[in-house]
DNA sequence: CGAATTATTGAGAGCAATCAACTGATGTGG
DNA sequence: CCACATCAGTTGATTGCTCTCAATAATTCG
């Protein structure tokens, strides 16, 4: 866990989660922001017809409704994807700690740069890549966030449900594309688990020229 | 203008750009951000085939390349809609004046949240929103960005391709989308200018149930 | 006035969403 | 133990939307 993180870490306020439970939800107002201790959690964002899309995947040492930070109630939901701790920060506590460690301000305002860069670079995929390529991009990420354990396998639970989610498709297209993986042994699936055979392979069937 | 945007302004190191000329560009390396004094420019990074999205458009008292501070080469470009003026602001100076003055460091924070909170909700829109919605989003932004002067017609020079590059789509699927608005008389073309007439029926014609 | 660029429009193809059907696993009551 | 129901997982067919390409019209510019 990045050391600058610890600054908050210090009010060892930390809350447990089941596997599917939420953190906190869009439209509920902000009582202060999480630092995730163990686990895995979703950020999600809901839309008509109860679509929803993923905004990003939380590993270890993570900060999460930190968006709030913003205004008064939280843009977006937090589920854990399996079971989690969290240390909480209250709003009250966060509140000193900026106003009293400058340097951890301006660690936390680079924080927030470079999450916003990160979103323009999702924003750019969502936009202009094919679906295949957003699964594909899905895949990356989820494997970038939480690594793999033994026999290369994703180190989280993920349903086809929420790389639906995350790549802003269906179900079934998430499905289909991913039986055509498994059929080119680019990919390997074993129940809930998913474990990248060949990358560069991957990257290449979503045709997705990249920057 | 904000008054706390002033504390950078102080810096009066003003450029002039003419229409069509780039502030900076996507890969260069970094060296201070621009505070827009007149004008209009747009933020846009490129992808495959000579296609790119359009991230944001900046009005007046916007803040321009800080997306930059959390690394060493701008992730996007900066390209002005129309003759504009900015402030340019050194990274050394920024430098100093987010050591000095701890206020301002906070707020910018707090902009980079709402920035953020900003770019999940288009994210959101780009992934789940069908193409009409999301060049209805792209008029209703721009005159949410520009405002409206005599007319109603929004107060800056926009292109099909602007447009298409801000919705994710083709040059010619805007063009005949606005020709069917126009045709509804739902909004007004005249040479570089666009009219929102109804914007309640714009939107009820992009289908697209809101949150 | 001609050339080159840009605007406009139509036809066609391809992709992905939707819908519906099927499978298999699990559970429930008789 | 079996018949039935339920539900998630799986698959195919269809439909509609949007991109692409191409052809024509209009405009700008030399």
């Amino acid at each position: 866990m990045p050391e600058w993180k610890e600054v908050i870490a210090v009010k060892k306020t930390t809350l447990r989660f089941r596997k599917g439970a939420l953190l906190f939800k869009e439209g509920e107002p902000v009582k202060g922001i999480y630092l995730l201790y163990s686990g895995a959690v979703k950020v999600h964002k809901k839309w008509a017809d109860g679509k929803e899309l993923i905004i990003r995947f939380a590993a270890v040492g993570d900060i999460l409704g930190h968006r709030g930070l913003a205004g008064d109630i939280y843009p977006v939901s937090a589920t854990a994807l399996e079971d989690s701790k969290a240390c909480f920060v209250s709003n009250p506590f966060l509140e000193t700690t900026l106003r009293a460690d400058h340097v951890f301000t301006r660690t936390l305002m680079q924080f927030y740069a470079a999450e916003l860069q990160k979103a323009e670079l999702r924003m750019r995929n969502l936009a202009l890549m094919e679906v295949k390529g957003r699964i594909a991009e899905a895949l990356l990420e989820l494997q970038a966030v939480y690594g793999t354990g033994k026999n290369k396998f994703i180190r989280v639970p993920v349903t086809r449900q929420d790389i639906a989610g995350y790549a802003g498709t269906t179900y079934e297209t998430v499905f289909k594309f991913l039986k055509i993986l498994v059929d080119a042994k680019v990919i390997q699936v074993s129940g809930k688990s998913i474990c990248i055979r060949q990358p560069g392979k991957l990257v290449k069937m979503c045709d997705s020229s990249r920057e």
